[in-house]
RNA sequence: GGGGUUAUAGCUCAGCUGGAUAGAGCAUCGGCCUUCUAAGCCGAGGGUCGCAGGUUCGAAUCCUGCUAAUCCCGCCA
């Protein structure tokens, strides 16, 4: 409609041109937005209010020659001339009910869009490290990332989802590391447990269950884990030095082999807890990216030379530097460190380059807003590898801050005091949890009240769309009952029935669905979509009230069915993009 | 000090690639269940869109400055 709408326009912008009576020589990007209030027609243009400008023209005056030259067409009843100059559009009803035919039509299909061509898009979520379960914060991430690769999907990319697990790096030294020393607890030792090691409860649950298959295999008296270790920070040494030393002294004592076999203990329990908690969430990904693999295969070497190669490495203070300042980053950054490991940085910039090599025509990160200023050192690598860094979009979301009782609540990994994912699961369900978190923009910064969620779980607008929903099958269920046969035909051979003023809105508002579910997906904004459902669900139950659908007069009846359905199909298809569920009662 | 994000109703937030009278939910107040599910509907009250300038036919929206909140600025990840 919006593109018929569009060629009256430029047809009468052309007669316009050759009469004469318009001066231009270029057309600005004709732009027709659906009106917002009714009296206003069902679609706007204010092109006259733009062209103004360059015709130098009176835009009303202008606005009344479009007007005049403005073909007739069949599907539009009125055209008129409104405020300043806009030019308000009145469609035809009856042009209006098809689109309960082709709902019913592509059912499940309805609003797919093939806007994204088949493009190959990669989008990154989450990538937390596994050193422990997810927490609330994580949970915003994985809503919204996987909501976004539905959305493109639905649009027609070929997107591929993946997580980048990081199982290399210090912090993952730190896990195991703790996960043996509660291990040396289970053995019976006493000691006073590292500040910066991780305390959470899971630490525990591991090393127990290695206890358990392991017995005292790699048990160590504690004196010896312990000789000559530089004091903790509450005993007023650094708690860095404190860790790191106990680090190597685990290698040391344990041996390699034996190191490992705790370490990846750890690293597995941990990181299929975090596969189950996603999966459960409704979040599934294609890959699961180690980071070791790439130091492991020479991915990361192959980065750095290829770095090398393009004059981007330098050495100094013994450490080996890339210079991102000569390619927008605020200043250099060390990809090798002065005792030789790789910083994470420079797995980061083989990652991309190793993504870069699968052949995406986009890369989308989604990242803490916390690591903003980490953008333009991604991009100056992917620059100086000689990609293009436009192909990269990162999608910055902000934390959710908690609050309980009115307190707000710290989430660090470390100190093991934290609200899970999972709990939040339990507490408020998938569906709630989905559409909180995606309801709102990503980059707005989110109150999360757990009093809230817990405790007014009725209130919460996730309902509100579910029981639109669950009231249409509850209608259908009725039909039976009252002894009454639907006739899909009969109903769609009298949609002109369909002429109450809840029934005209509630058709063009079906008819958005595609642009809504479209402009959610290429702008990368969920809540729009969620917004549009909560729309449609309020038209849905204001007309519920003030009509009664099951009535006597069979093709009113089956009329109303069909748009009845033609919602119901709407909110199932929406609803099915949030992977929220659909209950057909409540 | 530099940078990112945010600031809209009592609360939580939409609206922001400039458009017509700034919206929703919750909360408050008043109506609607012998009739398809009241987890619903209808109505009322509630706003100097953080502040000050600027751009123009028109600014919550764009620009500049300021204020406040928050996050980042490591040879951690």
């Amino acid at each position: 409609m919006k593109q018929t709408i569009e060629t009256l326009i430029l047809q009468a912008v052309d007669t316009l041109k050759a009469n004469g009576d318009l001066d231009i020589n270029t057309l600005p990007a004709v732009t027709i937005e659906r009106s917002r209030d009714a009296q206003h027609g069902d679609f706007a243009t204010n092109l006259a209010l733009i062209l103004a400008k360059t015709a130098k023209t009176n835009p009303r005056q202008l606005a009344e020659k479009i007007l005049a030259a403005l073909p007739a067409h069949d599907a539009v009843t009125k055209v008129e001339l409104a405020g300043p100059g806009f030019i308000n559009f009145f469609i035809n009803p009856a042009a209006q009910y098809a689109i309960i035919n082709t709902i019913h039509e592509q059912g499940r299909d309805f609003g797919l869009s093939t806007i994204g061509a088949g493009k190959k898009v990669q989008v990154e979520f989450v990538s937390a490290n596994p050193t422990g379960p997810l927490h609330v914060g994580h949970g915003r991430g994985a809503a919204y990332g996987s909501v976004v690769a539905d959305l493109l999907q639905a649009a027609g990319f070929d997107v591929e989802r993946e997580y980048y697990v990081n199982d290399a790096g210090r912090q993952m030294d730190i896990l195991a590391t703790s996960v043996w020393l509660r291990y040396l607890e289970e053995c019976g030792e006493v000691f006073v447990f590292p500040s910066n090691g991780y305390r959470g409860d899971y630490v525990r649950d591991i090393a127990a269950k290695i206890h358990k298959n392991s017995a005292t295999a790699y048990h160590q008296p504690i004196a010896a884990v312990l000789d000559n270790i530089p004091a903790d920070e509450p005993q007023g040494g650094d708690k860095e030095l404190h860790i790191d030393a106990l680090i190597d002294r685990a290698k040391t004592l344990l041996g390699l082999e034996n190191y490992r076999a705790v370490f990846q203990v750890g690293l597995h329990d941990i990181l299929e807890d975090i596969k189950a908690d996603l999966s459960e969430f409704g979040v599934n990904y294609q890959h699961w990216f180690s980071e070791q693999q790439l130091v492991d295969d020479g991915s990361v070497e192959k980065a750095l030379n290829r770095l090398r190669d393009g004059g981007h490495l330098y050495e100094k203070d013994g450490a080996t530097w890339f210079a991102s300042s000569e390619l927008g980053d605020e200043k250099d950054r060390v990809v090798v460190r002065e005792n030789g490991q790789y910083t994470y940085f420079a797995s980061d910039i083989a990652y991309h380059h190793h993504k870069l090599e699968r052949g995406f025509d986009q890369l989308i990160d989604v990242w803490g807003a916390d690591h903003h200023g980490y953008i333009p050192r991604v991009r100056a690598a992917m620059r100086a590898l000689g990609a293009d860094d436009s192909k990269l979009t990162v999608l910055l979301v902000q934390f959710a801050t908690l609050w309980r009782d009115g307190v707000k609540q710290q989430m660090g990994t470390r100190s093991g005091n934290f609200i899970t994912l999972r709990q939040l699961r339990n507490e408020v369900g998938k569906d709630a949890a989905r559409f909180f978190y995606a309801m709102r923009r990503s980059e707005q910064h989110m109150d999360f009240d757990l009093n809230l969620a817990v405790s007014k779980t009725n209130e919460n607008p996730v309902f509100y769309v579910q029981y639109a929903y669950a009231r249409v099958c509850s209608v259908l269920r009725q039909l039976d009952e009252k002894g009454f046969q639907r006739n899909l035909q009969l109903g769609m051979d009298n949609l002109t029935l369909l002429s109450a003023e809840h029934e005209i809105a509630l058709l063009g508002t079906l008819a958005r669905y595609a642009e809504a579910l479209e402009k959610a997906a290429l702008q990368h904004e969920p809540h729009l979509l969620i917004n549009y459902l909560r729309d449609l669900a309020h038209e849905f139950h204001t007309y519920y009230n003030a009509h009664q659908f099951l009535v006597e007069d069979a093709p009113l009846r089956d009329a109303r069915l069909n748009l009845v359905c033609a919602v119901k199909q709407v909110l199932a298809n929406g609803l099915g993009l949030l992977n929220i569920t659909t209950p057909e009662t409540m």
